[in-house]
DNA sequence: AAGGAAGTGACAGTGACTGACACCAACTAC
DNA sequence: GTAGTTGGTGTCAGTCACTGTCACTTCCTT
Protein backbone atom coordinates (compact mmCIF):
# COMPACT_ATOMS: atom_id res chain seq x y z
CA UNK A 1 0.00 0.00 0.00
CA UNK A 2 1.47 3.21 -1.27
CA UNK A 3 -0.35 5.12 1.79
CA UNK A 4 1.43 3.33 4.15
CA UNK A 5 4.75 4.43 2.45
CA UNK A 6 3.84 7.49 2.20
CA UNK A 7 3.25 7.74 6.36
CA UNK A 8 6.48 6.57 6.74
CA UNK A 9 8.30 8.99 4.64
CA UNK A 10 5.82 11.63 6.18
CA UNK A 11 6.32 10.87 10.06
CA UNK A 12 9.83 10.29 9.62
CA UNK A 13 10.83 13.23 7.89
CA UNK A 14 8.55 16.20 10.26
CA UNK A 15 7.47 14.40 12.85
CA UNK A 16 3.80 12.78 13.07
CA UNK A 17 2.51 15.80 15.02
CA UNK A 18 3.38 18.05 12.22
CA UNK A 19 1.90 16.19 9.33
CA UNK A 20 -1.50 15.80 8.16
CA UNK A 21 -3.23 13.16 7.17
CA UNK A 22 -4.30 15.15 4.13
CA UNK A 23 -0.74 15.50 3.08
CA UNK A 24 -0.46 11.53 3.74
CA UNK A 25 -3.13 11.04 1.06
CA UNK A 26 -1.74 13.63 -1.43
CA UNK A 27 1.73 11.84 -1.20
CA UNK A 28 0.08 8.82 -1.85
CA UNK A 29 -1.90 10.08 -5.15
CA UNK A 30 -5.23 10.21 -3.52
CA UNK A 31 -8.22 11.48 -1.49
CA UNK A 32 -8.13 12.41 2.88
CA UNK A 33 -11.31 10.55 2.31
CA UNK A 34 -9.56 7.50 0.60
CA UNK A 35 -6.93 7.46 3.38
CA UNK A 36 -9.83 7.07 5.90
CA UNK A 37 -11.67 4.42 4.39
CA UNK A 38 -8.42 2.28 4.49
CA UNK A 39 -6.81 3.10 7.77
CA UNK A 40 -9.22 3.92 11.03
CA UNK A 41 -7.08 7.22 11.91
CA UNK A 42 -3.99 8.82 11.74
CA UNK A 43 -1.91 6.51 13.63
CA UNK A 44 -3.68 2.83 12.34
CA UNK A 45 -1.49 3.49 8.97
CA UNK A 46 1.85 1.53 10.83
CA UNK A 47 0.11 -1.00 13.08
CA UNK A 48 -1.74 -3.20 9.72
CA UNK A 49 0.48 -6.44 10.06
CA UNK A 50 -1.04 -7.06 13.39
CA UNK A 51 -3.67 -9.11 12.14
CA UNK A 52 -1.49 -11.33 10.38
CA UNK A 53 0.70 -11.95 13.34
CA UNK A 54 -2.67 -12.62 15.61
CA UNK A 55 -3.45 -15.25 13.37
CA UNK A 56 -0.32 -16.25 12.92
CA UNK A 57 0.30 -16.59 16.42
CA UNK A 58 -3.31 -17.77 17.55
CA UNK A 59 -2.70 -20.78 14.69
CA UNK A 60 0.42 -21.85 16.46
CA UNK A 61 -1.13 -22.47 20.01
CA UNK A 62 -4.33 -24.26 17.89
CA UNK A 63 -1.99 -26.59 16.21
CA UNK A 64 0.44 -27.39 18.83
CA UNK A 65 1.01 -30.81 20.14
CA UNK A 66 -1.17 -31.54 23.26
CA UNK A 67 1.29 -32.45 25.94
CA UNK A 68 2.53 -28.97 26.20
CA UNK A 69 2.04 -26.78 29.22
CA UNK A 70 0.48 -23.22 28.67
CA UNK A 71 3.80 -21.36 28.93
CA UNK A 72 5.78 -23.72 26.30
CA UNK A 73 2.59 -23.17 24.41
CA UNK A 74 2.63 -19.28 24.47
CA UNK A 75 6.18 -18.98 23.63
CA UNK A 76 5.86 -21.22 20.91
CA UNK A 77 3.72 -19.05 19.12
CA UNK A 78 5.92 -16.18 19.69
CA UNK A 79 9.14 -18.28 17.88
CA UNK A 80 6.36 -19.22 15.13
CA UNK A 81 6.01 -15.28 14.29
CA UNK A 82 9.91 -15.21 14.01
CA UNK A 83 9.84 -15.45 10.28
CA UNK A 84 7.15 -12.03 10.18
CA UNK A 85 9.71 -10.41 12.05
CA UNK A 86 12.59 -11.52 10.31
CA UNK A 87 10.44 -10.73 7.22
CA UNK A 88 9.53 -6.88 8.21
CA UNK A 89 12.82 -5.89 10.14
CA UNK A 90 13.72 -3.10 7.67
CA UNK A 91 10.21 -1.30 7.99
CA UNK A 92 9.96 -2.58 11.62
CA UNK A 93 13.15 -0.42 12.21
CA UNK A 94 12.19 2.98 10.62
CA UNK A 95 8.77 2.27 12.29
CA UNK A 96 10.09 1.46 15.42
CA UNK A 97 12.23 5.51 15.43
CA UNK A 98 9.02 7.13 14.79
CA UNK A 99 6.75 5.15 17.59
CA UNK A 100 9.46 6.34 20.50
CA UNK A 101 9.11 9.52 18.74
CA UNK A 102 5.95 9.99 19.25
CA UNK A 103 3.30 9.15 22.73
CA UNK A 104 0.46 8.90 20.48
CA UNK A 105 1.77 6.06 18.39
CA UNK A 106 3.45 4.27 22.00
CA UNK A 107 -0.24 4.45 23.42
CA UNK A 108 -1.35 2.42 20.38
CA UNK A 109 1.68 0.32 20.19
CA UNK A 110 0.43 -0.92 23.92
CA UNK A 111 -2.92 -1.37 22.86
CA UNK A 112 -1.99 -3.67 20.08
CA UNK A 113 0.14 -5.69 21.63
CA UNK A 114 -2.50 -6.16 24.81
CA UNK A 115 -5.19 -7.00 22.39
CA UNK A 116 -2.24 -9.73 20.72
CA UNK A 117 -2.25 -10.94 24.27
CA UNK A 118 -5.84 -11.12 24.93
CA UNK A 119 -5.80 -13.33 21.72
CA UNK A 120 -3.29 -15.63 22.73
CA UNK A 121 -5.54 -15.80 26.44
CA UNK A 122 -8.32 -16.87 24.17
CA UNK A 123 -6.23 -19.43 22.01
CA UNK A 124 -5.09 -20.68 25.17
CA UNK A 125 -9.03 -21.04 26.90
CA UNK A 126 -9.93 -22.71 23.21
CA UNK A 127 -7.41 -25.52 24.32
CA UNK A 128 -9.22 -25.91 27.75
CA UNK A 129 -6.48 -23.53 30.33
CA UNK A 130 -8.33 -22.53 32.88
CA UNK A 131 -8.64 -18.59 31.99
CA UNK A 132 -6.65 -17.25 34.74
CA UNK A 133 -3.88 -19.44 34.44
CA UNK A 134 -3.98 -18.09 30.47
CA UNK A 135 -3.67 -14.55 31.64
CA UNK A 136 -0.42 -15.52 33.48
CA UNK A 137 1.08 -17.80 30.81
CA UNK A 138 0.26 -14.75 28.59
CA UNK A 139 1.83 -12.35 30.06
CA UNK A 140 4.89 -14.08 31.51
CA UNK A 141 5.09 -15.06 27.60
CA UNK A 142 4.89 -11.86 26.69
CA UNK A 143 7.22 -10.75 29.41
CA UNK A 144 9.87 -13.43 28.10
CA UNK A 145 9.24 -12.38 24.36
CA UNK A 146 9.98 -8.75 25.18
CA UNK A 147 13.27 -9.46 26.83
CA UNK A 148 14.83 -11.70 24.57
CA UNK A 149 13.68 -9.82 21.70
CA UNK A 150 15.48 -6.99 23.26
CA UNK A 151 18.41 -8.77 23.63
CA UNK A 152 17.95 -9.81 20.13
CA UNK A 153 17.51 -6.45 18.59
CA UNK A 154 20.79 -5.54 21.09
CA UNK A 155 23.45 -8.01 19.36
CA UNK A 156 21.51 -9.31 16.16
CA UNK A 157 23.67 -12.03 16.50
CA UNK A 158 22.49 -15.10 18.31
CA UNK A 159 19.49 -17.51 17.87
CA UNK A 160 16.02 -16.01 18.85
CA UNK A 161 14.95 -19.09 19.87
CA UNK A 162 17.27 -19.53 22.57
CA UNK A 163 17.34 -16.61 23.66
CA UNK A 164 14.19 -16.82 24.51
CA UNK A 165 14.79 -20.19 26.22
CA UNK A 166 17.58 -18.00 28.29
CA UNK A 167 14.92 -15.33 29.42
CA UNK A 168 12.71 -18.04 30.56
CA UNK A 169 15.63 -19.10 32.71
CA UNK A 170 16.26 -16.00 34.18
CA UNK A 171 11.80 -15.48 34.72
CA UNK A 172 12.05 -18.77 36.51
CA UNK A 173 14.82 -17.65 38.43
CA UNK A 174 13.53 -14.12 39.62
CA UNK A 175 10.18 -16.23 40.85
CA UNK B 1 -12.69 18.03 41.41
CA UNK B 2 -16.11 19.07 39.70
CA UNK B 3 -14.96 18.54 35.97
CA UNK B 4 -14.08 14.84 37.18
CA UNK B 5 -17.56 13.78 38.38
CA UNK B 6 -19.38 15.76 35.62
CA UNK B 7 -17.44 12.88 33.05
CA UNK B 8 -17.82 10.49 35.50
CA UNK B 9 -21.74 10.95 35.36
CA UNK B 10 -22.08 11.81 31.62
CA UNK B 11 -19.62 9.34 30.29
CA UNK B 12 -22.03 6.74 32.06
CA UNK B 13 -25.28 7.98 31.01
CA UNK B 14 -24.53 8.72 27.31
CA UNK B 15 -21.55 6.98 26.57
CA UNK B 16 -17.95 8.40 25.96
CA UNK B 17 -18.62 8.77 22.11
CA UNK B 18 -21.96 11.03 22.68
CA UNK B 19 -20.50 13.26 25.18
CA UNK B 20 -18.38 16.07 24.16
CA UNK B 21 -16.02 17.94 26.10
CA UNK B 22 -18.38 20.94 25.58
CA UNK B 23 -20.77 19.28 27.45
CA UNK B 24 -18.73 17.95 30.26
CA UNK B 25 -17.70 21.70 31.34
CA UNK B 26 -20.56 23.08 31.14
CA UNK B 27 -21.82 20.57 33.51
CA UNK B 28 -19.18 21.43 36.30
CA UNK B 29 -20.11 25.12 35.21
CA UNK B 30 -16.92 26.09 33.45
CA UNK B 31 -15.69 26.99 30.06
CA UNK B 32 -14.56 23.91 27.55
CA UNK B 33 -10.78 26.25 27.47
CA UNK B 34 -10.48 25.73 31.71
CA UNK B 35 -11.58 21.90 30.91
CA UNK B 36 -8.55 21.35 28.62
CA UNK B 37 -6.76 23.51 31.32
CA UNK B 38 -6.82 21.15 33.67
CA UNK B 39 -6.99 17.29 31.47
CA UNK B 40 -4.55 17.26 28.81
CA UNK B 41 -7.54 15.68 26.22
CA UNK B 42 -11.02 13.99 26.54
CA UNK B 43 -9.98 10.87 28.07
CA UNK B 44 -7.80 12.19 31.07
CA UNK B 45 -10.56 12.80 33.07
CA UNK B 46 -10.25 9.44 34.12
CA UNK B 47 -6.67 8.54 34.62
CA UNK B 48 -5.67 11.04 37.18
CA UNK B 49 -5.18 9.37 39.94
CA UNK B 50 -1.94 7.66 38.24
CA UNK B 51 0.50 10.28 40.06
CA UNK B 52 -0.33 9.33 42.79
CA UNK B 53 -0.23 5.54 42.72
CA UNK B 54 3.24 6.09 40.77
CA UNK B 55 4.83 8.22 43.70
CA UNK B 56 3.15 5.70 46.44
CA UNK B 57 4.69 2.26 44.08
CA UNK B 58 8.53 3.85 43.69
CA UNK B 59 8.75 4.98 47.01
CA UNK B 60 7.84 1.54 48.32
CA UNK B 61 10.77 0.20 46.35
CA UNK B 62 13.31 2.33 47.35
CA UNK B 63 12.43 2.66 50.93
CA UNK B 64 12.07 -1.23 51.32
CA UNK B 65 15.15 -3.11 52.92
CA UNK B 66 18.17 -4.55 50.60
CA UNK B 67 17.55 -8.25 50.96
CA UNK B 68 14.95 -8.18 49.25
CA UNK B 69 14.84 -9.85 45.76
CA UNK B 70 13.57 -7.76 42.29
CA UNK B 71 10.29 -9.64 42.12
CA UNK B 72 9.68 -8.77 46.18
CA UNK B 73 10.05 -5.26 45.72
CA UNK B 74 7.44 -5.11 42.67
CA UNK B 75 4.83 -7.17 44.84
CA UNK B 76 5.67 -4.89 47.95
CA UNK B 77 5.29 -1.71 45.73
CA UNK B 78 1.95 -3.06 44.40
CA UNK B 79 0.59 -3.90 47.75
CA UNK B 80 1.89 -0.63 49.42
CA UNK B 81 -0.81 0.48 47.26
CA UNK B 82 -3.72 -1.49 48.05
CA UNK B 83 -4.83 1.37 50.64
CA UNK B 84 -5.01 3.56 47.54
CA UNK B 85 -6.63 0.91 45.34
CA UNK B 86 -9.67 0.38 48.69
CA UNK B 87 -9.86 4.25 48.96
CA UNK B 88 -10.89 4.63 45.54
CA UNK B 89 -12.88 1.72 45.28
CA UNK B 90 -16.84 3.18 44.36
CA UNK B 91 -15.40 5.50 41.64
CA UNK B 92 -12.77 2.89 40.07
CA UNK B 93 -15.94 0.52 40.06
CA UNK B 94 -18.37 3.10 37.86
CA UNK B 95 -15.16 4.11 36.04
CA UNK B 96 -14.23 0.40 34.97
CA UNK B 97 -17.74 -0.20 33.54
CA UNK B 98 -17.41 2.77 31.13
CA UNK B 99 -13.59 2.09 30.20
CA UNK B 100 -14.74 -1.49 29.28
CA UNK B 101 -17.41 -0.10 27.42
CA UNK B 102 -15.02 2.05 25.17
CA UNK B 103 -12.04 0.98 23.02
CA UNK B 104 -10.48 4.56 23.14
CA UNK B 105 -10.30 4.79 27.34
CA UNK B 106 -8.85 0.95 27.01
CA UNK B 107 -6.01 2.50 24.97
CA UNK B 108 -5.25 5.03 27.63
CA UNK B 109 -5.47 2.37 30.49
CA UNK B 110 -3.13 0.24 28.88
CA UNK B 111 -0.39 3.15 28.12
CA UNK B 112 -0.98 4.44 32.00
CA UNK B 113 -0.16 0.96 33.25
CA UNK B 114 2.79 0.70 31.10
CA UNK B 115 3.70 3.84 32.24
CA UNK B 116 3.64 2.52 35.53
CA UNK B 117 5.58 -0.08 34.47
CA UNK B 118 8.15 1.75 33.30
CA UNK B 119 8.65 4.19 36.40
CA UNK B 120 8.95 0.24 38.27
CA UNK B 121 11.65 -0.57 36.16
CA UNK B 122 13.27 2.70 36.63
CA UNK B 123 12.94 2.50 40.42
CA UNK B 124 14.43 -0.87 40.42
CA UNK B 125 17.55 0.60 38.55
CA UNK B 126 18.07 3.06 40.99
CA UNK B 127 18.51 0.36 43.59
CA UNK B 128 21.06 -1.65 41.50
CA UNK B 129 18.82 -4.29 39.96
CA UNK B 130 20.10 -4.78 36.33
CA UNK B 131 17.32 -3.78 33.50
CA UNK B 132 17.07 -6.48 32.03
CA UNK B 133 16.07 -8.54 35.36
CA UNK B 134 13.99 -5.35 36.02
CA UNK B 135 11.92 -5.23 32.97
CA UNK B 136 11.11 -8.91 33.71
CA UNK B 137 10.83 -8.36 37.37
CA UNK B 138 7.89 -5.63 36.47
CA UNK B 139 6.08 -7.52 34.25
CA UNK B 140 5.77 -10.59 36.07
CA UNK B 141 5.01 -8.80 38.92
CA UNK B 142 2.21 -7.11 37.05
CA UNK B 143 1.10 -9.80 35.75
CA UNK B 144 0.75 -11.51 39.31
CA UNK B 145 -1.14 -8.07 40.46
CA UNK B 146 -3.42 -8.85 37.60
CA UNK B 147 -4.45 -12.37 38.05
CA UNK B 148 -4.56 -11.13 41.99
CA UNK B 149 -6.74 -8.43 41.40
CA UNK B 150 -9.25 -10.17 39.59
CA UNK B 151 -9.61 -12.35 42.14
CA UNK B 152 -10.13 -9.92 44.41
CA UNK B 153 -12.81 -8.51 42.71
CA UNK B 154 -14.51 -11.26 41.89
CA UNK B 155 -14.57 -12.66 45.27
CA UNK B 156 -14.53 -9.55 47.21
CA UNK B 157 -13.48 -11.51 50.11
CA UNK B 158 -9.84 -12.60 50.81
CA UNK B 159 -7.17 -10.69 51.67
CA UNK B 160 -5.44 -9.52 48.24
CA UNK B 161 -1.68 -9.88 50.18
CA UNK B 162 -2.79 -13.62 50.63
CA UNK B 163 -3.94 -12.97 47.10
CA UNK B 164 -0.30 -12.09 45.76
CA UNK B 165 1.54 -14.67 47.28
CA UNK B 166 -1.00 -17.09 45.92
CA UNK B 167 -0.66 -15.83 42.02
CA UNK B 168 3.16 -15.82 42.14
CA UNK B 169 3.47 -19.88 43.31
CA UNK B 170 0.76 -19.68 39.69
CA UNK B 171 3.64 -18.65 38.34
CA UNK B 172 6.04 -20.04 39.24
CA UNK B 173 4.46 -23.26 38.80
CA UNK B 174 3.88 -21.71 35.23
CA UNK B 175 7.58 -21.74 34.54
C1' DA C 1 -0.86 51.00 46.84
C1' DA C 2 1.69 48.52 43.33
C1' DG C 3 2.75 44.48 41.20
C1' DG C 4 2.93 39.63 40.20
C1' DA C 5 0.99 34.83 39.97
C1' DA C 6 -2.81 31.81 39.02
C1' DG C 7 -7.19 30.73 37.26
C1' DT C 8 -10.77 31.86 34.01
C1' DG C 9 -13.69 33.46 29.78
C1' DA C 10 -14.01 34.78 24.94
C1' DC C 11 -12.75 34.08 20.36
C1' DA C 12 -10.70 32.38 16.31
C1' DG C 13 -8.45 28.81 14.08
C1' DT C 14 -6.59 24.05 12.65
C1' DG C 15 -7.09 19.40 11.74
C1' DA C 16 -8.97 14.60 12.55
C1' DC C 17 -12.81 12.14 11.33
C1' DT C 18 -17.82 11.10 9.45
C1' DG C 19 -21.93 10.90 6.50
C1' DA C 20 -24.06 11.36 2.10
C1' DC C 21 -24.07 11.36 -2.73
C1' DA C 22 -22.28 10.74 -7.23
C1' DC C 23 -19.09 8.54 -10.40
C1' DC C 24 -16.51 4.94 -12.55
C1' DA C 25 -14.44 0.69 -13.37
C1' DA C 26 -14.76 -4.55 -13.62
C1' DC C 27 -17.21 -8.44 -13.34
C1' DT C 28 -21.72 -11.41 -13.55
C1' DA C 29 -26.12 -12.92 -15.18
C1' DC C 30 -29.20 -13.43 -18.57
C1' DG D 1 -24.66 -7.05 -25.57
C1' DT D 2 -27.12 -5.06 -21.88
C1' DA D 3 -28.46 -4.58 -17.29
C1' DG D 4 -27.23 -4.90 -12.72
C1' DT D 5 -23.95 -5.53 -9.01
C1' DT D 6 -19.83 -4.81 -6.47
C1' DG D 7 -15.84 -2.18 -4.88
C1' DG D 8 -13.01 1.65 -4.96
C1' DT D 9 -12.82 6.61 -5.39
C1' DG D 10 -13.71 12.03 -5.39
C1' DT D 11 -16.42 15.85 -3.49
C1' DC D 12 -18.57 18.45 -0.17
C1' DA D 13 -20.32 19.76 4.16
C1' DG D 14 -20.29 19.24 8.86
C1' DT D 15 -18.92 18.09 13.85
C1' DC D 16 -15.81 18.14 17.43
C1' DA D 17 -11.22 17.74 19.87
C1' DC D 18 -7.72 20.71 20.84
C1' DT D 19 -4.62 25.17 20.71
C1' DG D 20 -2.98 30.05 20.76
C1' DT D 21 -3.92 34.56 22.26
C1' DC D 22 -5.73 38.33 24.81
C1' DA D 23 -8.20 40.40 28.40
C1' DC D 24 -10.03 40.17 33.04
C1' DT D 25 -10.35 38.99 37.85
C1' DT D 26 -8.74 37.48 42.36
C1' DC D 27 -5.55 36.93 45.66
C1' DC D 28 -1.21 37.23 47.60
C1' DT D 29 3.20 39.69 48.34
C1' DT D 30 6.01 43.58 49.41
Amino acid sequence: MRLREAALELYAERGYDATTTSEIAARAGVTERTYFRHFADKREVLFDGEAELREVMTAAIASAEDSLPPLSLVLRAYTAATPLFVAGRPVAERRARIIAATPALQERAHAKSAALTEALISALTQRGVPEPTARLAARAGAAIFERASRAWTGTSAQDLTSLVVQASHELRALT
